[in-house]
DNA sequence: ATAATCCCTAGTATTATACTAGGGATTATG
DNA sequence: CATAATCCCTAGTATAATACTAGGGATTAT
């Protein structure tokens, strides 16, 4: 049940950037210094939520990233869908996916992962980059 | 976010244990075809799960396994709990391992991962074998 | 005595993770 | 217009974990 870098990575990236919203395009040099990541590393993580609409990318110098929405219009849920995948525990109740068992109807544990995937979900849609700042701001 | 197969199919072998809950020692090669499982994997999964004492186990002939206690006073937490370890999505909000990160008091995701980790515990423990059995009996 | 069972350890194929490396495309700036 | 700063893309690779298989020993009902 663990998460793997690229959700780790990847949602202190997209923290970082929701920190300096104000400042415009941050290069992920920075970012990748600030939060202390490989950068090249980093640089196929903010492919990904490029590509999933999450942030918008300026090239050439003076270039960098920026979130395509404000930090209150961007939740957790988006961030770690994107980069991990569903968040199904188990691939049978994974909805993004075309692989089904042939148990399901019968299949005792069923229940059990649905409702985790859906706790999970609800939880982590509820939280939006905002709340993440505002909570670490209180604590400061 | 993915669950192993021990979580999976651990957790399958103790909810066929719980359905047979009154006839006496269900030998595990009976719980691997039942449910469809490998039967020397199994032996693995269940000695750890004997170890954290959620099952008893009777040797030789007409011997096998049984749950150490009765359905109701076993819940899906303990299960998962003993056979994937913590259900922390991430090591630095695992209270089970020594391993501590430095930036701890300044990390910004830290915040989500523990809102994570105790929302899916208290969901798994609320969750008994019995409750799943009920569950089950109703469907069919 | 035998067969059925639990118990234990070691090995192994496959896959995923977490990167690194290298080079191409674009653009602000002097 | 040259240069440096940036994004962008692909391919490779070391390590570790997963999901087993295999083989044999110990115990006990019949």
């Amino acid at each position: 049940m663990k998460l793997s870098t690229k959700g780790r990575y990847g949602l202190k990236a997209m923290i970082d950037l929701a920190f300096h919203y104000k400042d415009s395009p941050i290069p992920l040099k920075v970012i990748a210094e600030r939060q202390q990541l490989s950068e090249s590393y980093l640089e196929q993580l903010i492919a990904t939520l490029r590509k999933a609409g999450l942030v918008n990318s300026i090239r050439g110098a003076q270039g960098g990233y920026m979130l395509s929405k404000p930090p209150d219009k961007i939740t957790v849920g988006e961030i770690i869908h994107a980069l991990e995948g569903s968040l199904a525990p188990i691939e049978c109740v994974n909805e993004d996916s075309k692989v089904s068992c042939e148990k399901v109807e019968n299949c005792v544990s069923r229940i059990v992962w649905i409702k985790v995937r859906d706790s999970t979900r609800a939880l982590l849609n509820s939280i939006s980059l905002a709340d993440i700042c505002k909570e670490t701001e209180l604590k400061e």
